[in-house]
DNA sequence: CACTGTTGTTAATGCTCATTAACAATGTGG
DNA sequence: CCACATTGTTAATGAGCATTAACAACAGTG
């Protein structure tokens, strides 16, 4: 084969995060994802035992990888307010560079099967209870609810940029939305 | 007919923006929209030319009750920052109220004829525009477009509420989000 | 060089689904 | 009571698409 090797396998994990991202996951046929990568359809079914297993295995990467990115800056942070700085500057990198994979990570869990749903849903979970973790350090006074709601309302505002065509360079989103999220933030928990 | 009348019409609208938001424009059959209103599928077709224009009308229609509520509120209120707080009150209202039309407002655009698609587009940025004036009769001093960003910002903030299932009362939520979007935004706009 | 695993290709297969056809029931205005 | 417009129903029709089958090209290994 003139061209195949380990890449292709990545290869059409990205391509598959690009075009679900566009399109959703069922406005993407098997075809469209082979075409991509330079390939006929049925050719992914040497990589992927189905279409939907595919998307199950771009979401865990991107949960993955935005959990252990998160562990890793908590833990390099003792003081709770370096830490929430840390986790902010994680998340917006994240939204930045990779509009499609926080697209498709906050829009196609539904089309997830069952198992491999729960896996993803356990690491989300995780990723947002280390933040209630930072927080209730640094305000004990307020209710986790509270917490959690204020959470998944700035994840919308963070995740919501790669659908603001981009008026601002990346250095000015990124400030931008430090700053609001920073101050989302303090203002929902006292 | 058993069960007919003007109603039908309105109770399919109301159906297919619940089925919509909870599979997404794909996931939902005619079938499946028949059966939510208590009749075959292909009766759609005596009220509706194509699924695709049902979307467009759900959406059509979630988009001119955004834009006019707004103008109403803007009109009824001629000190921007009162202007601001109104604005802030009635998206969250409807977000709160309608989760299932936000959420279709927000994901289902790309699914939507070309023609319907300009006109609903014409629509979310005039309600966009009316925001940004009173921004930016607010805060004179910042850049429109550092406005625009920070607004589409703080919508992705507000539209987010559906997804974060109900952890607090509406009266809470819905002042949560008053304050958290109303801090960012003047935080955004120095 | 034969042997085998890997990765592709093209041609079925079969299902789902939007849309249309053909036909029925109801109710309304004449 | 009789057309006729409305609104349904069930049975095609036809497209799109995920998946599988059958077969080919190549790479590395003995």
């Amino acid at each position: 084969m003139r061209n195949s090797g380990a890449g292709r396998r990545e290869a059409i994990l990205r391509a598959a995060a690009e075009l679900f991202a566009e399109r959703g996951f069922r406005g993407v046929s098997i075809e469209d994802l082979g075409r991509a990568v330079g390939t006929t359809g049925p050719a992914l079914y040497r990589h992927f035992p189905s279409k939907e297993a595919l998307l199950a295995e771009v979401l865990l990467d991107i949960s993955e990888r935005l959990l252990h990115g998160g562990e890793d800056r908590v833990a390099a942070h003792p003081d709770p307010a370096d830490a929430l700085d840390a986790l902010l500057h994680g998340h917006i990198a994240f939204a930045l560079d990779e509009p499609a994979l926080i697209t498709v990570h906050d829009r196609e869990l539904g089309s997830v099967p069952p198992e491999p749903r729960h896996r993803i849903r356990r690491l989300q979970r995780a990723y947002v209870e280390q933040w209630v973790a930072v927080l209730a350090r640094l305000r004990p006074g307020t209710a986790e609810p509270v917490l959690r709601t204020a959470l998944h309302a700035v994840f919308g505002l963070l995740n919501s940029t790669p659908h603001s065509a981009g008026e601002l360079d990346r250095d000015r989103m990124a400030d931008l939305l430090f700053r609001m999220a920073r101050t989302a933030l303090l203002t929902a928990a006292e």
